[in-house]
DNA sequence: AGCACGCCGACT
DNA sequence: GTCGGCGTGCTC
C-alpha cells in the first residue's frame, strides 16, 4: 500500500466541470506547478485540467496516468486558484464547476495564429524597376508590413511586392495575426473634475498600493463617479497594472466603452458573453500575459487569469444582475470583494442607490465611504410626486391618470420628451375569462401566460412555452369571454398611441429590442430627440444620458411591493429611484410622477422625498430585527424533479436530517419561488443563521447526511435574493 | 461532464 | 433475432 502522503513524482489535478476530483497523474517527465494548465487523458479520452498541487498518493503510483503535455499559456496564477478553492467552499459547489468558469474560451490554449509581415532584407534584387525601386524607397523606414501594405502604401502593386519577396530583398517576419490590445493612455485626455470629485480621486488613488480596503462610492445619478473612479484607473497604469472594471450587464457596455475611449485613447479590453469566441481567445491570453491592461466585462470577467490586478471597480454594485442563478451560484460583487483581499488591492463599489449590504457596511465601519452629492453642472434632481390612483383614477379600461396623462401632454406641448415606465413586458400579465374566471396557465410552470399582442400569442416568461389566444374559455367554453388583464408596456403603448396619435412613441423591452445593438440604436434614437413618448422596462432604467427627457411617469409603482421580501422592496426602491433619475439631466428640470395605490408607504415617501438614506435605515432596522441579512445569514436548499411522490419523500427524508444548532433554523420544504419550472416540480428549504454562523458546514453536514437520490436534483444558494 | 455498460421495447 | 432508449456508475 501506499503510505506517502506527498508524491514528488505525481501532481493533483483539478478538472474543469462536472467531473469530481483533483485526481493525481504523474509527471510524465513534464516540470509543473500549480496553475499550470495541462492535457491529461481521462477513460479513453484527452481532457483539460489544471495542477493543483503534490499529488495526494491516494491512488496507488503504479495505476497513475502520466500527464499528457502543458499548454503554451502562463499558468493561473496562484491567486485565482486560491480563489477557486475559496469560492467551492463558500457557495458550496465542486472545486471542478468553480475552475470552469476561468477556462471558459478554449481556443485560447492553442499558440496564437501567426501571420508573416516583410521589411527590408539583406539583398538587392537581381533586376532594378521604377516600380521595385519605389517600394524599397518605402521600405528605409525599416518597417514590417503585409504584401497589401506594402502596394498600398507605395503605389505598386502586390505582384511587384511579391517579387522582391521572391528575391530576398523583403524578408519576413512571424507576428501575432491579431494585434494586442493596446494600452490605455493615462494621459490621454485633459480632465476637469469638480472639487468634489477631486477629492474623492485623490483618496481612491491613495488608497492604491495600500494594500486591501473596500470603498462604497456613493454618488447620485449624473454626479460623475465614472469620471471619478476613472482618475484611479489611470494611476493604477502609470503604475504598470491592471485593473477590472465590473458591469452589471453587456447593454450598459458600448456607451460606457466610448466614455472610456474618450478619456484614454482607446478601447479596454471587452469580456462578457457576447464577445466573439476569438475575440475571447485573444483577451484571456493576453490579460493572462498582461498586455491587456483594463478589461470591462460583465461577472464572468472576474475569472480572467490576471497575473497583476491592482485594483476593481464594480459600478452599479447594488444590481441583481451580479447574482448568477444558474450552474455555480454566487454573487460577483461578493467574490470580487473577496479576490481584492486574496490579492491585497482595493476594491470600489459605486452605485446611486447603494445596497442594503453595502450601505451598512459602509455606515458600521467596514466600508470606506465616499461620497459625490451633487449632480455635475447645471442638472438639478427632478421633482417627483405621488398619484393617489384611489382618488386619480385612470379611465376604465385604461391605466394612465389624469395627472399624468396633463404630464405627458405639457411635455409634447414644449416639445420635450417623456418616459412611461412599467417593469412589465407584453401586452397583459394575465388572461381571464370572463364568465368563469379561468385564469390561463403555463403547463409547465406555475405562472400565468402573458399576452403579447404584436405576436398573437401568449407567451410564459420562465419557460418559452407559447400558444395562441384562444377564441373561447379552454374550462368553460364561452366564446370570446377571455379578457386582457392588467398593462405590459404594448398596452400602455397602444393608450399613448390612442391619446397623442400624432406623437412618436417606441416601446423599449426586451421583446422588441433584440440584443445589445438594438437596445443601443433604439436609446441613442431617443437620445436624439425622435421619439416624444418612450414605453420602456427596466431596460430603460440605467445608464442612458437624454437631455430632453423631462418627464418621467411610472405606470405602477406599487410592482415589487406585494409579498412582503424586504429585497424585492429594497429592488423596488433602486428601480424607481434610478428611472427617476433619467428625467432632467441637462438644463431643464425634470419632473416624476408615481401612480401608487399606498402613497402612505414609506418607499414612496422617500423617493418623494428624495430621502433615500432614511428608507435605507428604517430597511436595516427592520432587518436587523428580524435577523435577516446583513444583519444574519440564508442559505437556499431548491430541490426539483419530475416525479413528485420520489420528491416529496426526499424533502421529507431531508427535514428529518436537518441537525440542530444554536443559532441555526431550518424553514421549509416550502414549494419555491416557481413552484414549477420547466416541467419540475421545485420545493425550497430556507436556512437562516445568526451572522457569525458557519452556514456552509451546517448545510454540508446536513446533506452528508441525507444526500439526494439521483432523480432528484438539488442546488445550494447561499445568500439568496429572495427571503421568503 | 462524457462515455461506457446494461437491461427492456419496436423494427428489418 | 438486433437497434437503441436513457438509467447508473466511473474516470487518477
Amino acid at each position: 500500500m501506499n503510505d506517502a502522503v506527498h508524491q514528488p513524482d505525481s501532481v493533483s489535478v483539478l478538472l474543469p466541470g462536472g467531473a469530481p476530483g483533483p485526481f493525481d497523474y504523474a509527471k510524465g517527465g513534464h516540470d509543473l506547478k500549480r496553475g499550470d494548465i495541462i492535457q491529461v487523458p481521462l477513460g479513453r479520452r484527452e481532457v483539460l485540467g489544471v495542477v493543483w498541487g503534490p499529488g495526494t498518493g491516494e491512488v496507488g503510483h503504479n495505476r497513475l496516468k502520466a500527464v499528457s503535455g502543458v499548454f503554451p499559456v502562463p499558468p493561473l496564477p496562484p491567486v485565482l486558484c486560491d480563489l477557486v478553492d475559496w469560492m467551492a467552499g463558500y457557495v458550496l459547489a465542486s472545486r471542478g464547476s468553480v475552475l470552469a468558469l476561468c477556462l471558459r474560451s478554449g481556443e485560447a490554449l492553442e499558440p496564437p495564429k501567426m501571420r508573416t509581415i516583410y521589411r527590408r532584407g539583406p539583398l538587392e534584387p537581381a533586376r532594378m524597376t521604377p516600380q521595385r525601386q519605389r517600394v524599397l524607397d518605402t521600405a528605409a523606414d525599416g518597417l514590417a508590413r503585409s504584401p497589401a501594405e506594402w502596394a498600398e502604401i507605395s503605389g505598386a502593386s502586390v505582384a511587384t511586392v511579391k517579387g522582391l519577396i521572391e528575391a530576398g530583398a523583403l524578408v519576413g517576419v512571424e507576428v501575432p495575426a491579431f494585434a494586442s490590445h493596446p494600452c490605455p493612455d493615462a494621459d490621454h485626455a485633459g480632465v476637469a473634475l469638480s472639487p468634489a470629485q477631486r477629492g474623492v480621486a485623490d483618496e481612491l488613488i491613495a488608497s492604491l498600493g495600500e494594500g486591501f480596503s473596500t470603498t462604497l462610492l456613493d454618488g447620485v445619478t449624473g454626479s460623475g463617479k465614472t469620471e471619478t473612479y476613472f482618475e484611479a484607473v489611470g494611476e493604477v497604469l502609470r503604475r504598470g497594472g491592471q485593473a477590472l472594471i465590473l458591469l452589471p450587464e453587456i447593454a450598459l457596455t458600448h456607451q460606457f466603452m466610448e466614455r472610456f475611449e474618450a478619456r484614454f485613447g482607446c478601447r479596454p479590453a471587452e469580456w462578457h458573453s457576447d464577445v466573439k469566441s476569438s475575440e475571447r481567445s485573444r483577451t484571456w491570453r493576453q490579460v493572462a500575459e498582461g498586455t491587456a491592461r483594463v478589461v470591462v466585462g460583465a461577472r464572468s470577467a472576474l475569472f480572467l487569469p490576471y497575473p497583476d490586478l491592482r485594483l476593481i471597480v464594480v459600478d452599479e454594485e447594488h444590481d441583481n444582475a451580479f447574482k448568477q442563478e444558474e450552474g455555480v451560484i454566487y454573487n460577483a460583487r461578493d467574490m470580487a470583494v473577496v479576490r481584492a483581499r486574496m490579492g491585497e488591492f482595493p476594491i470600489v463599489l459605486a452605485s446611486a442607490t447603494p445596497s442594503l449590504e453595502s450601505w451598512v457596511n459602509a455606515r458600521q465601519g467596514r466600508y470606506r465611504y465616499l461620497a459625490l452629492p451633487a449632480r455635475f453642472g447645471v442638472a438639478v434632481m427632478p421633482r417627483v410626486d405621488l398619484v393617489d390612483l384611489r382618488k386619480e383614477r385612470p379611465p376604465s379600461g385604461r391605466f394612465l391618470s389624469p395627472p399624468l396623462e396633463e404630464a405627458v401632454e405639457h411635455a409634447l406641448s414644449r416639445q420635450e420628451q417623456s418616459l412611461l415606465f412599467l417593469n412589465r413586458r407584453g401586452y397583459a400579465p394575465l388572461n381571464i375569462c370572463q364568465t368563469c374566471g379561468h385564469r390561463i396557465e403555463c403547463p409547465n410552470c406555475s405562472s400565468w401566460l402573458v399576452e403579447h399582442r404584436f405576436r398573437l400569442k401568449l407567451v410564459c416568461h420562465h419557460c418559452g412555452y407559447e400558444r395562441p389566444k384562444p377564441q373561447s374559455c379552454p374550462q368553460c367554453g364561452t366564446p370570446n369571454a377571455m379578457a386582457s388583464s392588467g398593462p405590459g408596456v404594448e398596452r400602455i403603448a397602444e393608450e399613448v398611441a390612442h391619446l397623442w396619435p400624432e406623437a412618436r412613441i417606441a416601446i423599449a423591452s426586451s421583446d422588441v429590442l433584440h440584443g445589445p445593438k438594438q437596445t443601443q440604436d433604439a436609446l441613442e434614437r431617443m437620445a436624439e430627440g425622435e421619439i416624444d413618448i418612450l414605453i420602456g422596462t427596466q431596460i430603460v432604467a440605467k445608464g442612458h444620458n437624454f437631455p430632453n427627457l423631462t418627464l418621467v411617469g411610472v405606470v405602477d409603482a406599487d410592482l415589487g411591493l406585494s409579498g412582503g421580501d424586504p429585497r424585492a422592496r429594497e429592488r423596488t426602491f433602486q428601480l424607481l429611484h434610478q428611472v427617476s433619475g433619467r428625467a432632467g439631466r441637462a438644463e431643464k428640470p425634470g419632473r416624476v410622477l408615481l401612480q401608487t395605490h399606498q402613497p402612505e408607504d414609506r418607499l414612496m415617501q422617500a423617493i418623494a422625498a428624495g430621502d433615500r438614506d432614511k428608507f435605507l435605515a428604517l430597511e436595516a432596522e427592520d432587518r436587523e430585527r428580524l435577523g435577516f441579512p446583513p444583519y444574519g445569514r440564508f442559505a437556499a436548499l431548491i430541490l426539483s424533479g419530475t416525479d413528485d411522490a420520489l420528491l416529496e419523500e426526499y424533502a421529507r427524508t431531508l427535514a428529518a436530517a436537518a441537525p440542530h444548532a444554536e443559532g441555526a433554523s431550518v424553514w421549509g420544504p416550502a414549494p419555491a419561488l416557481m413552484a414549477r419550472l420547466r416541467g419540475r416540480t421545485r420545493l425550497r428549504f430556507l436556512v437562516k443563521t445568526t451572522r457569525n454562523f458557519r452556514i456552509q458546514a451546517f448545510v454540508a453536514e446536513w446533506l452528508a447526511a441525507a444526500p439526494p437520490p439521483s432523480k432528484v436534483r438539488l442546488s445550494v444558494d447561499v445568500d439568496p435574493q429572495s427571503f421568503i
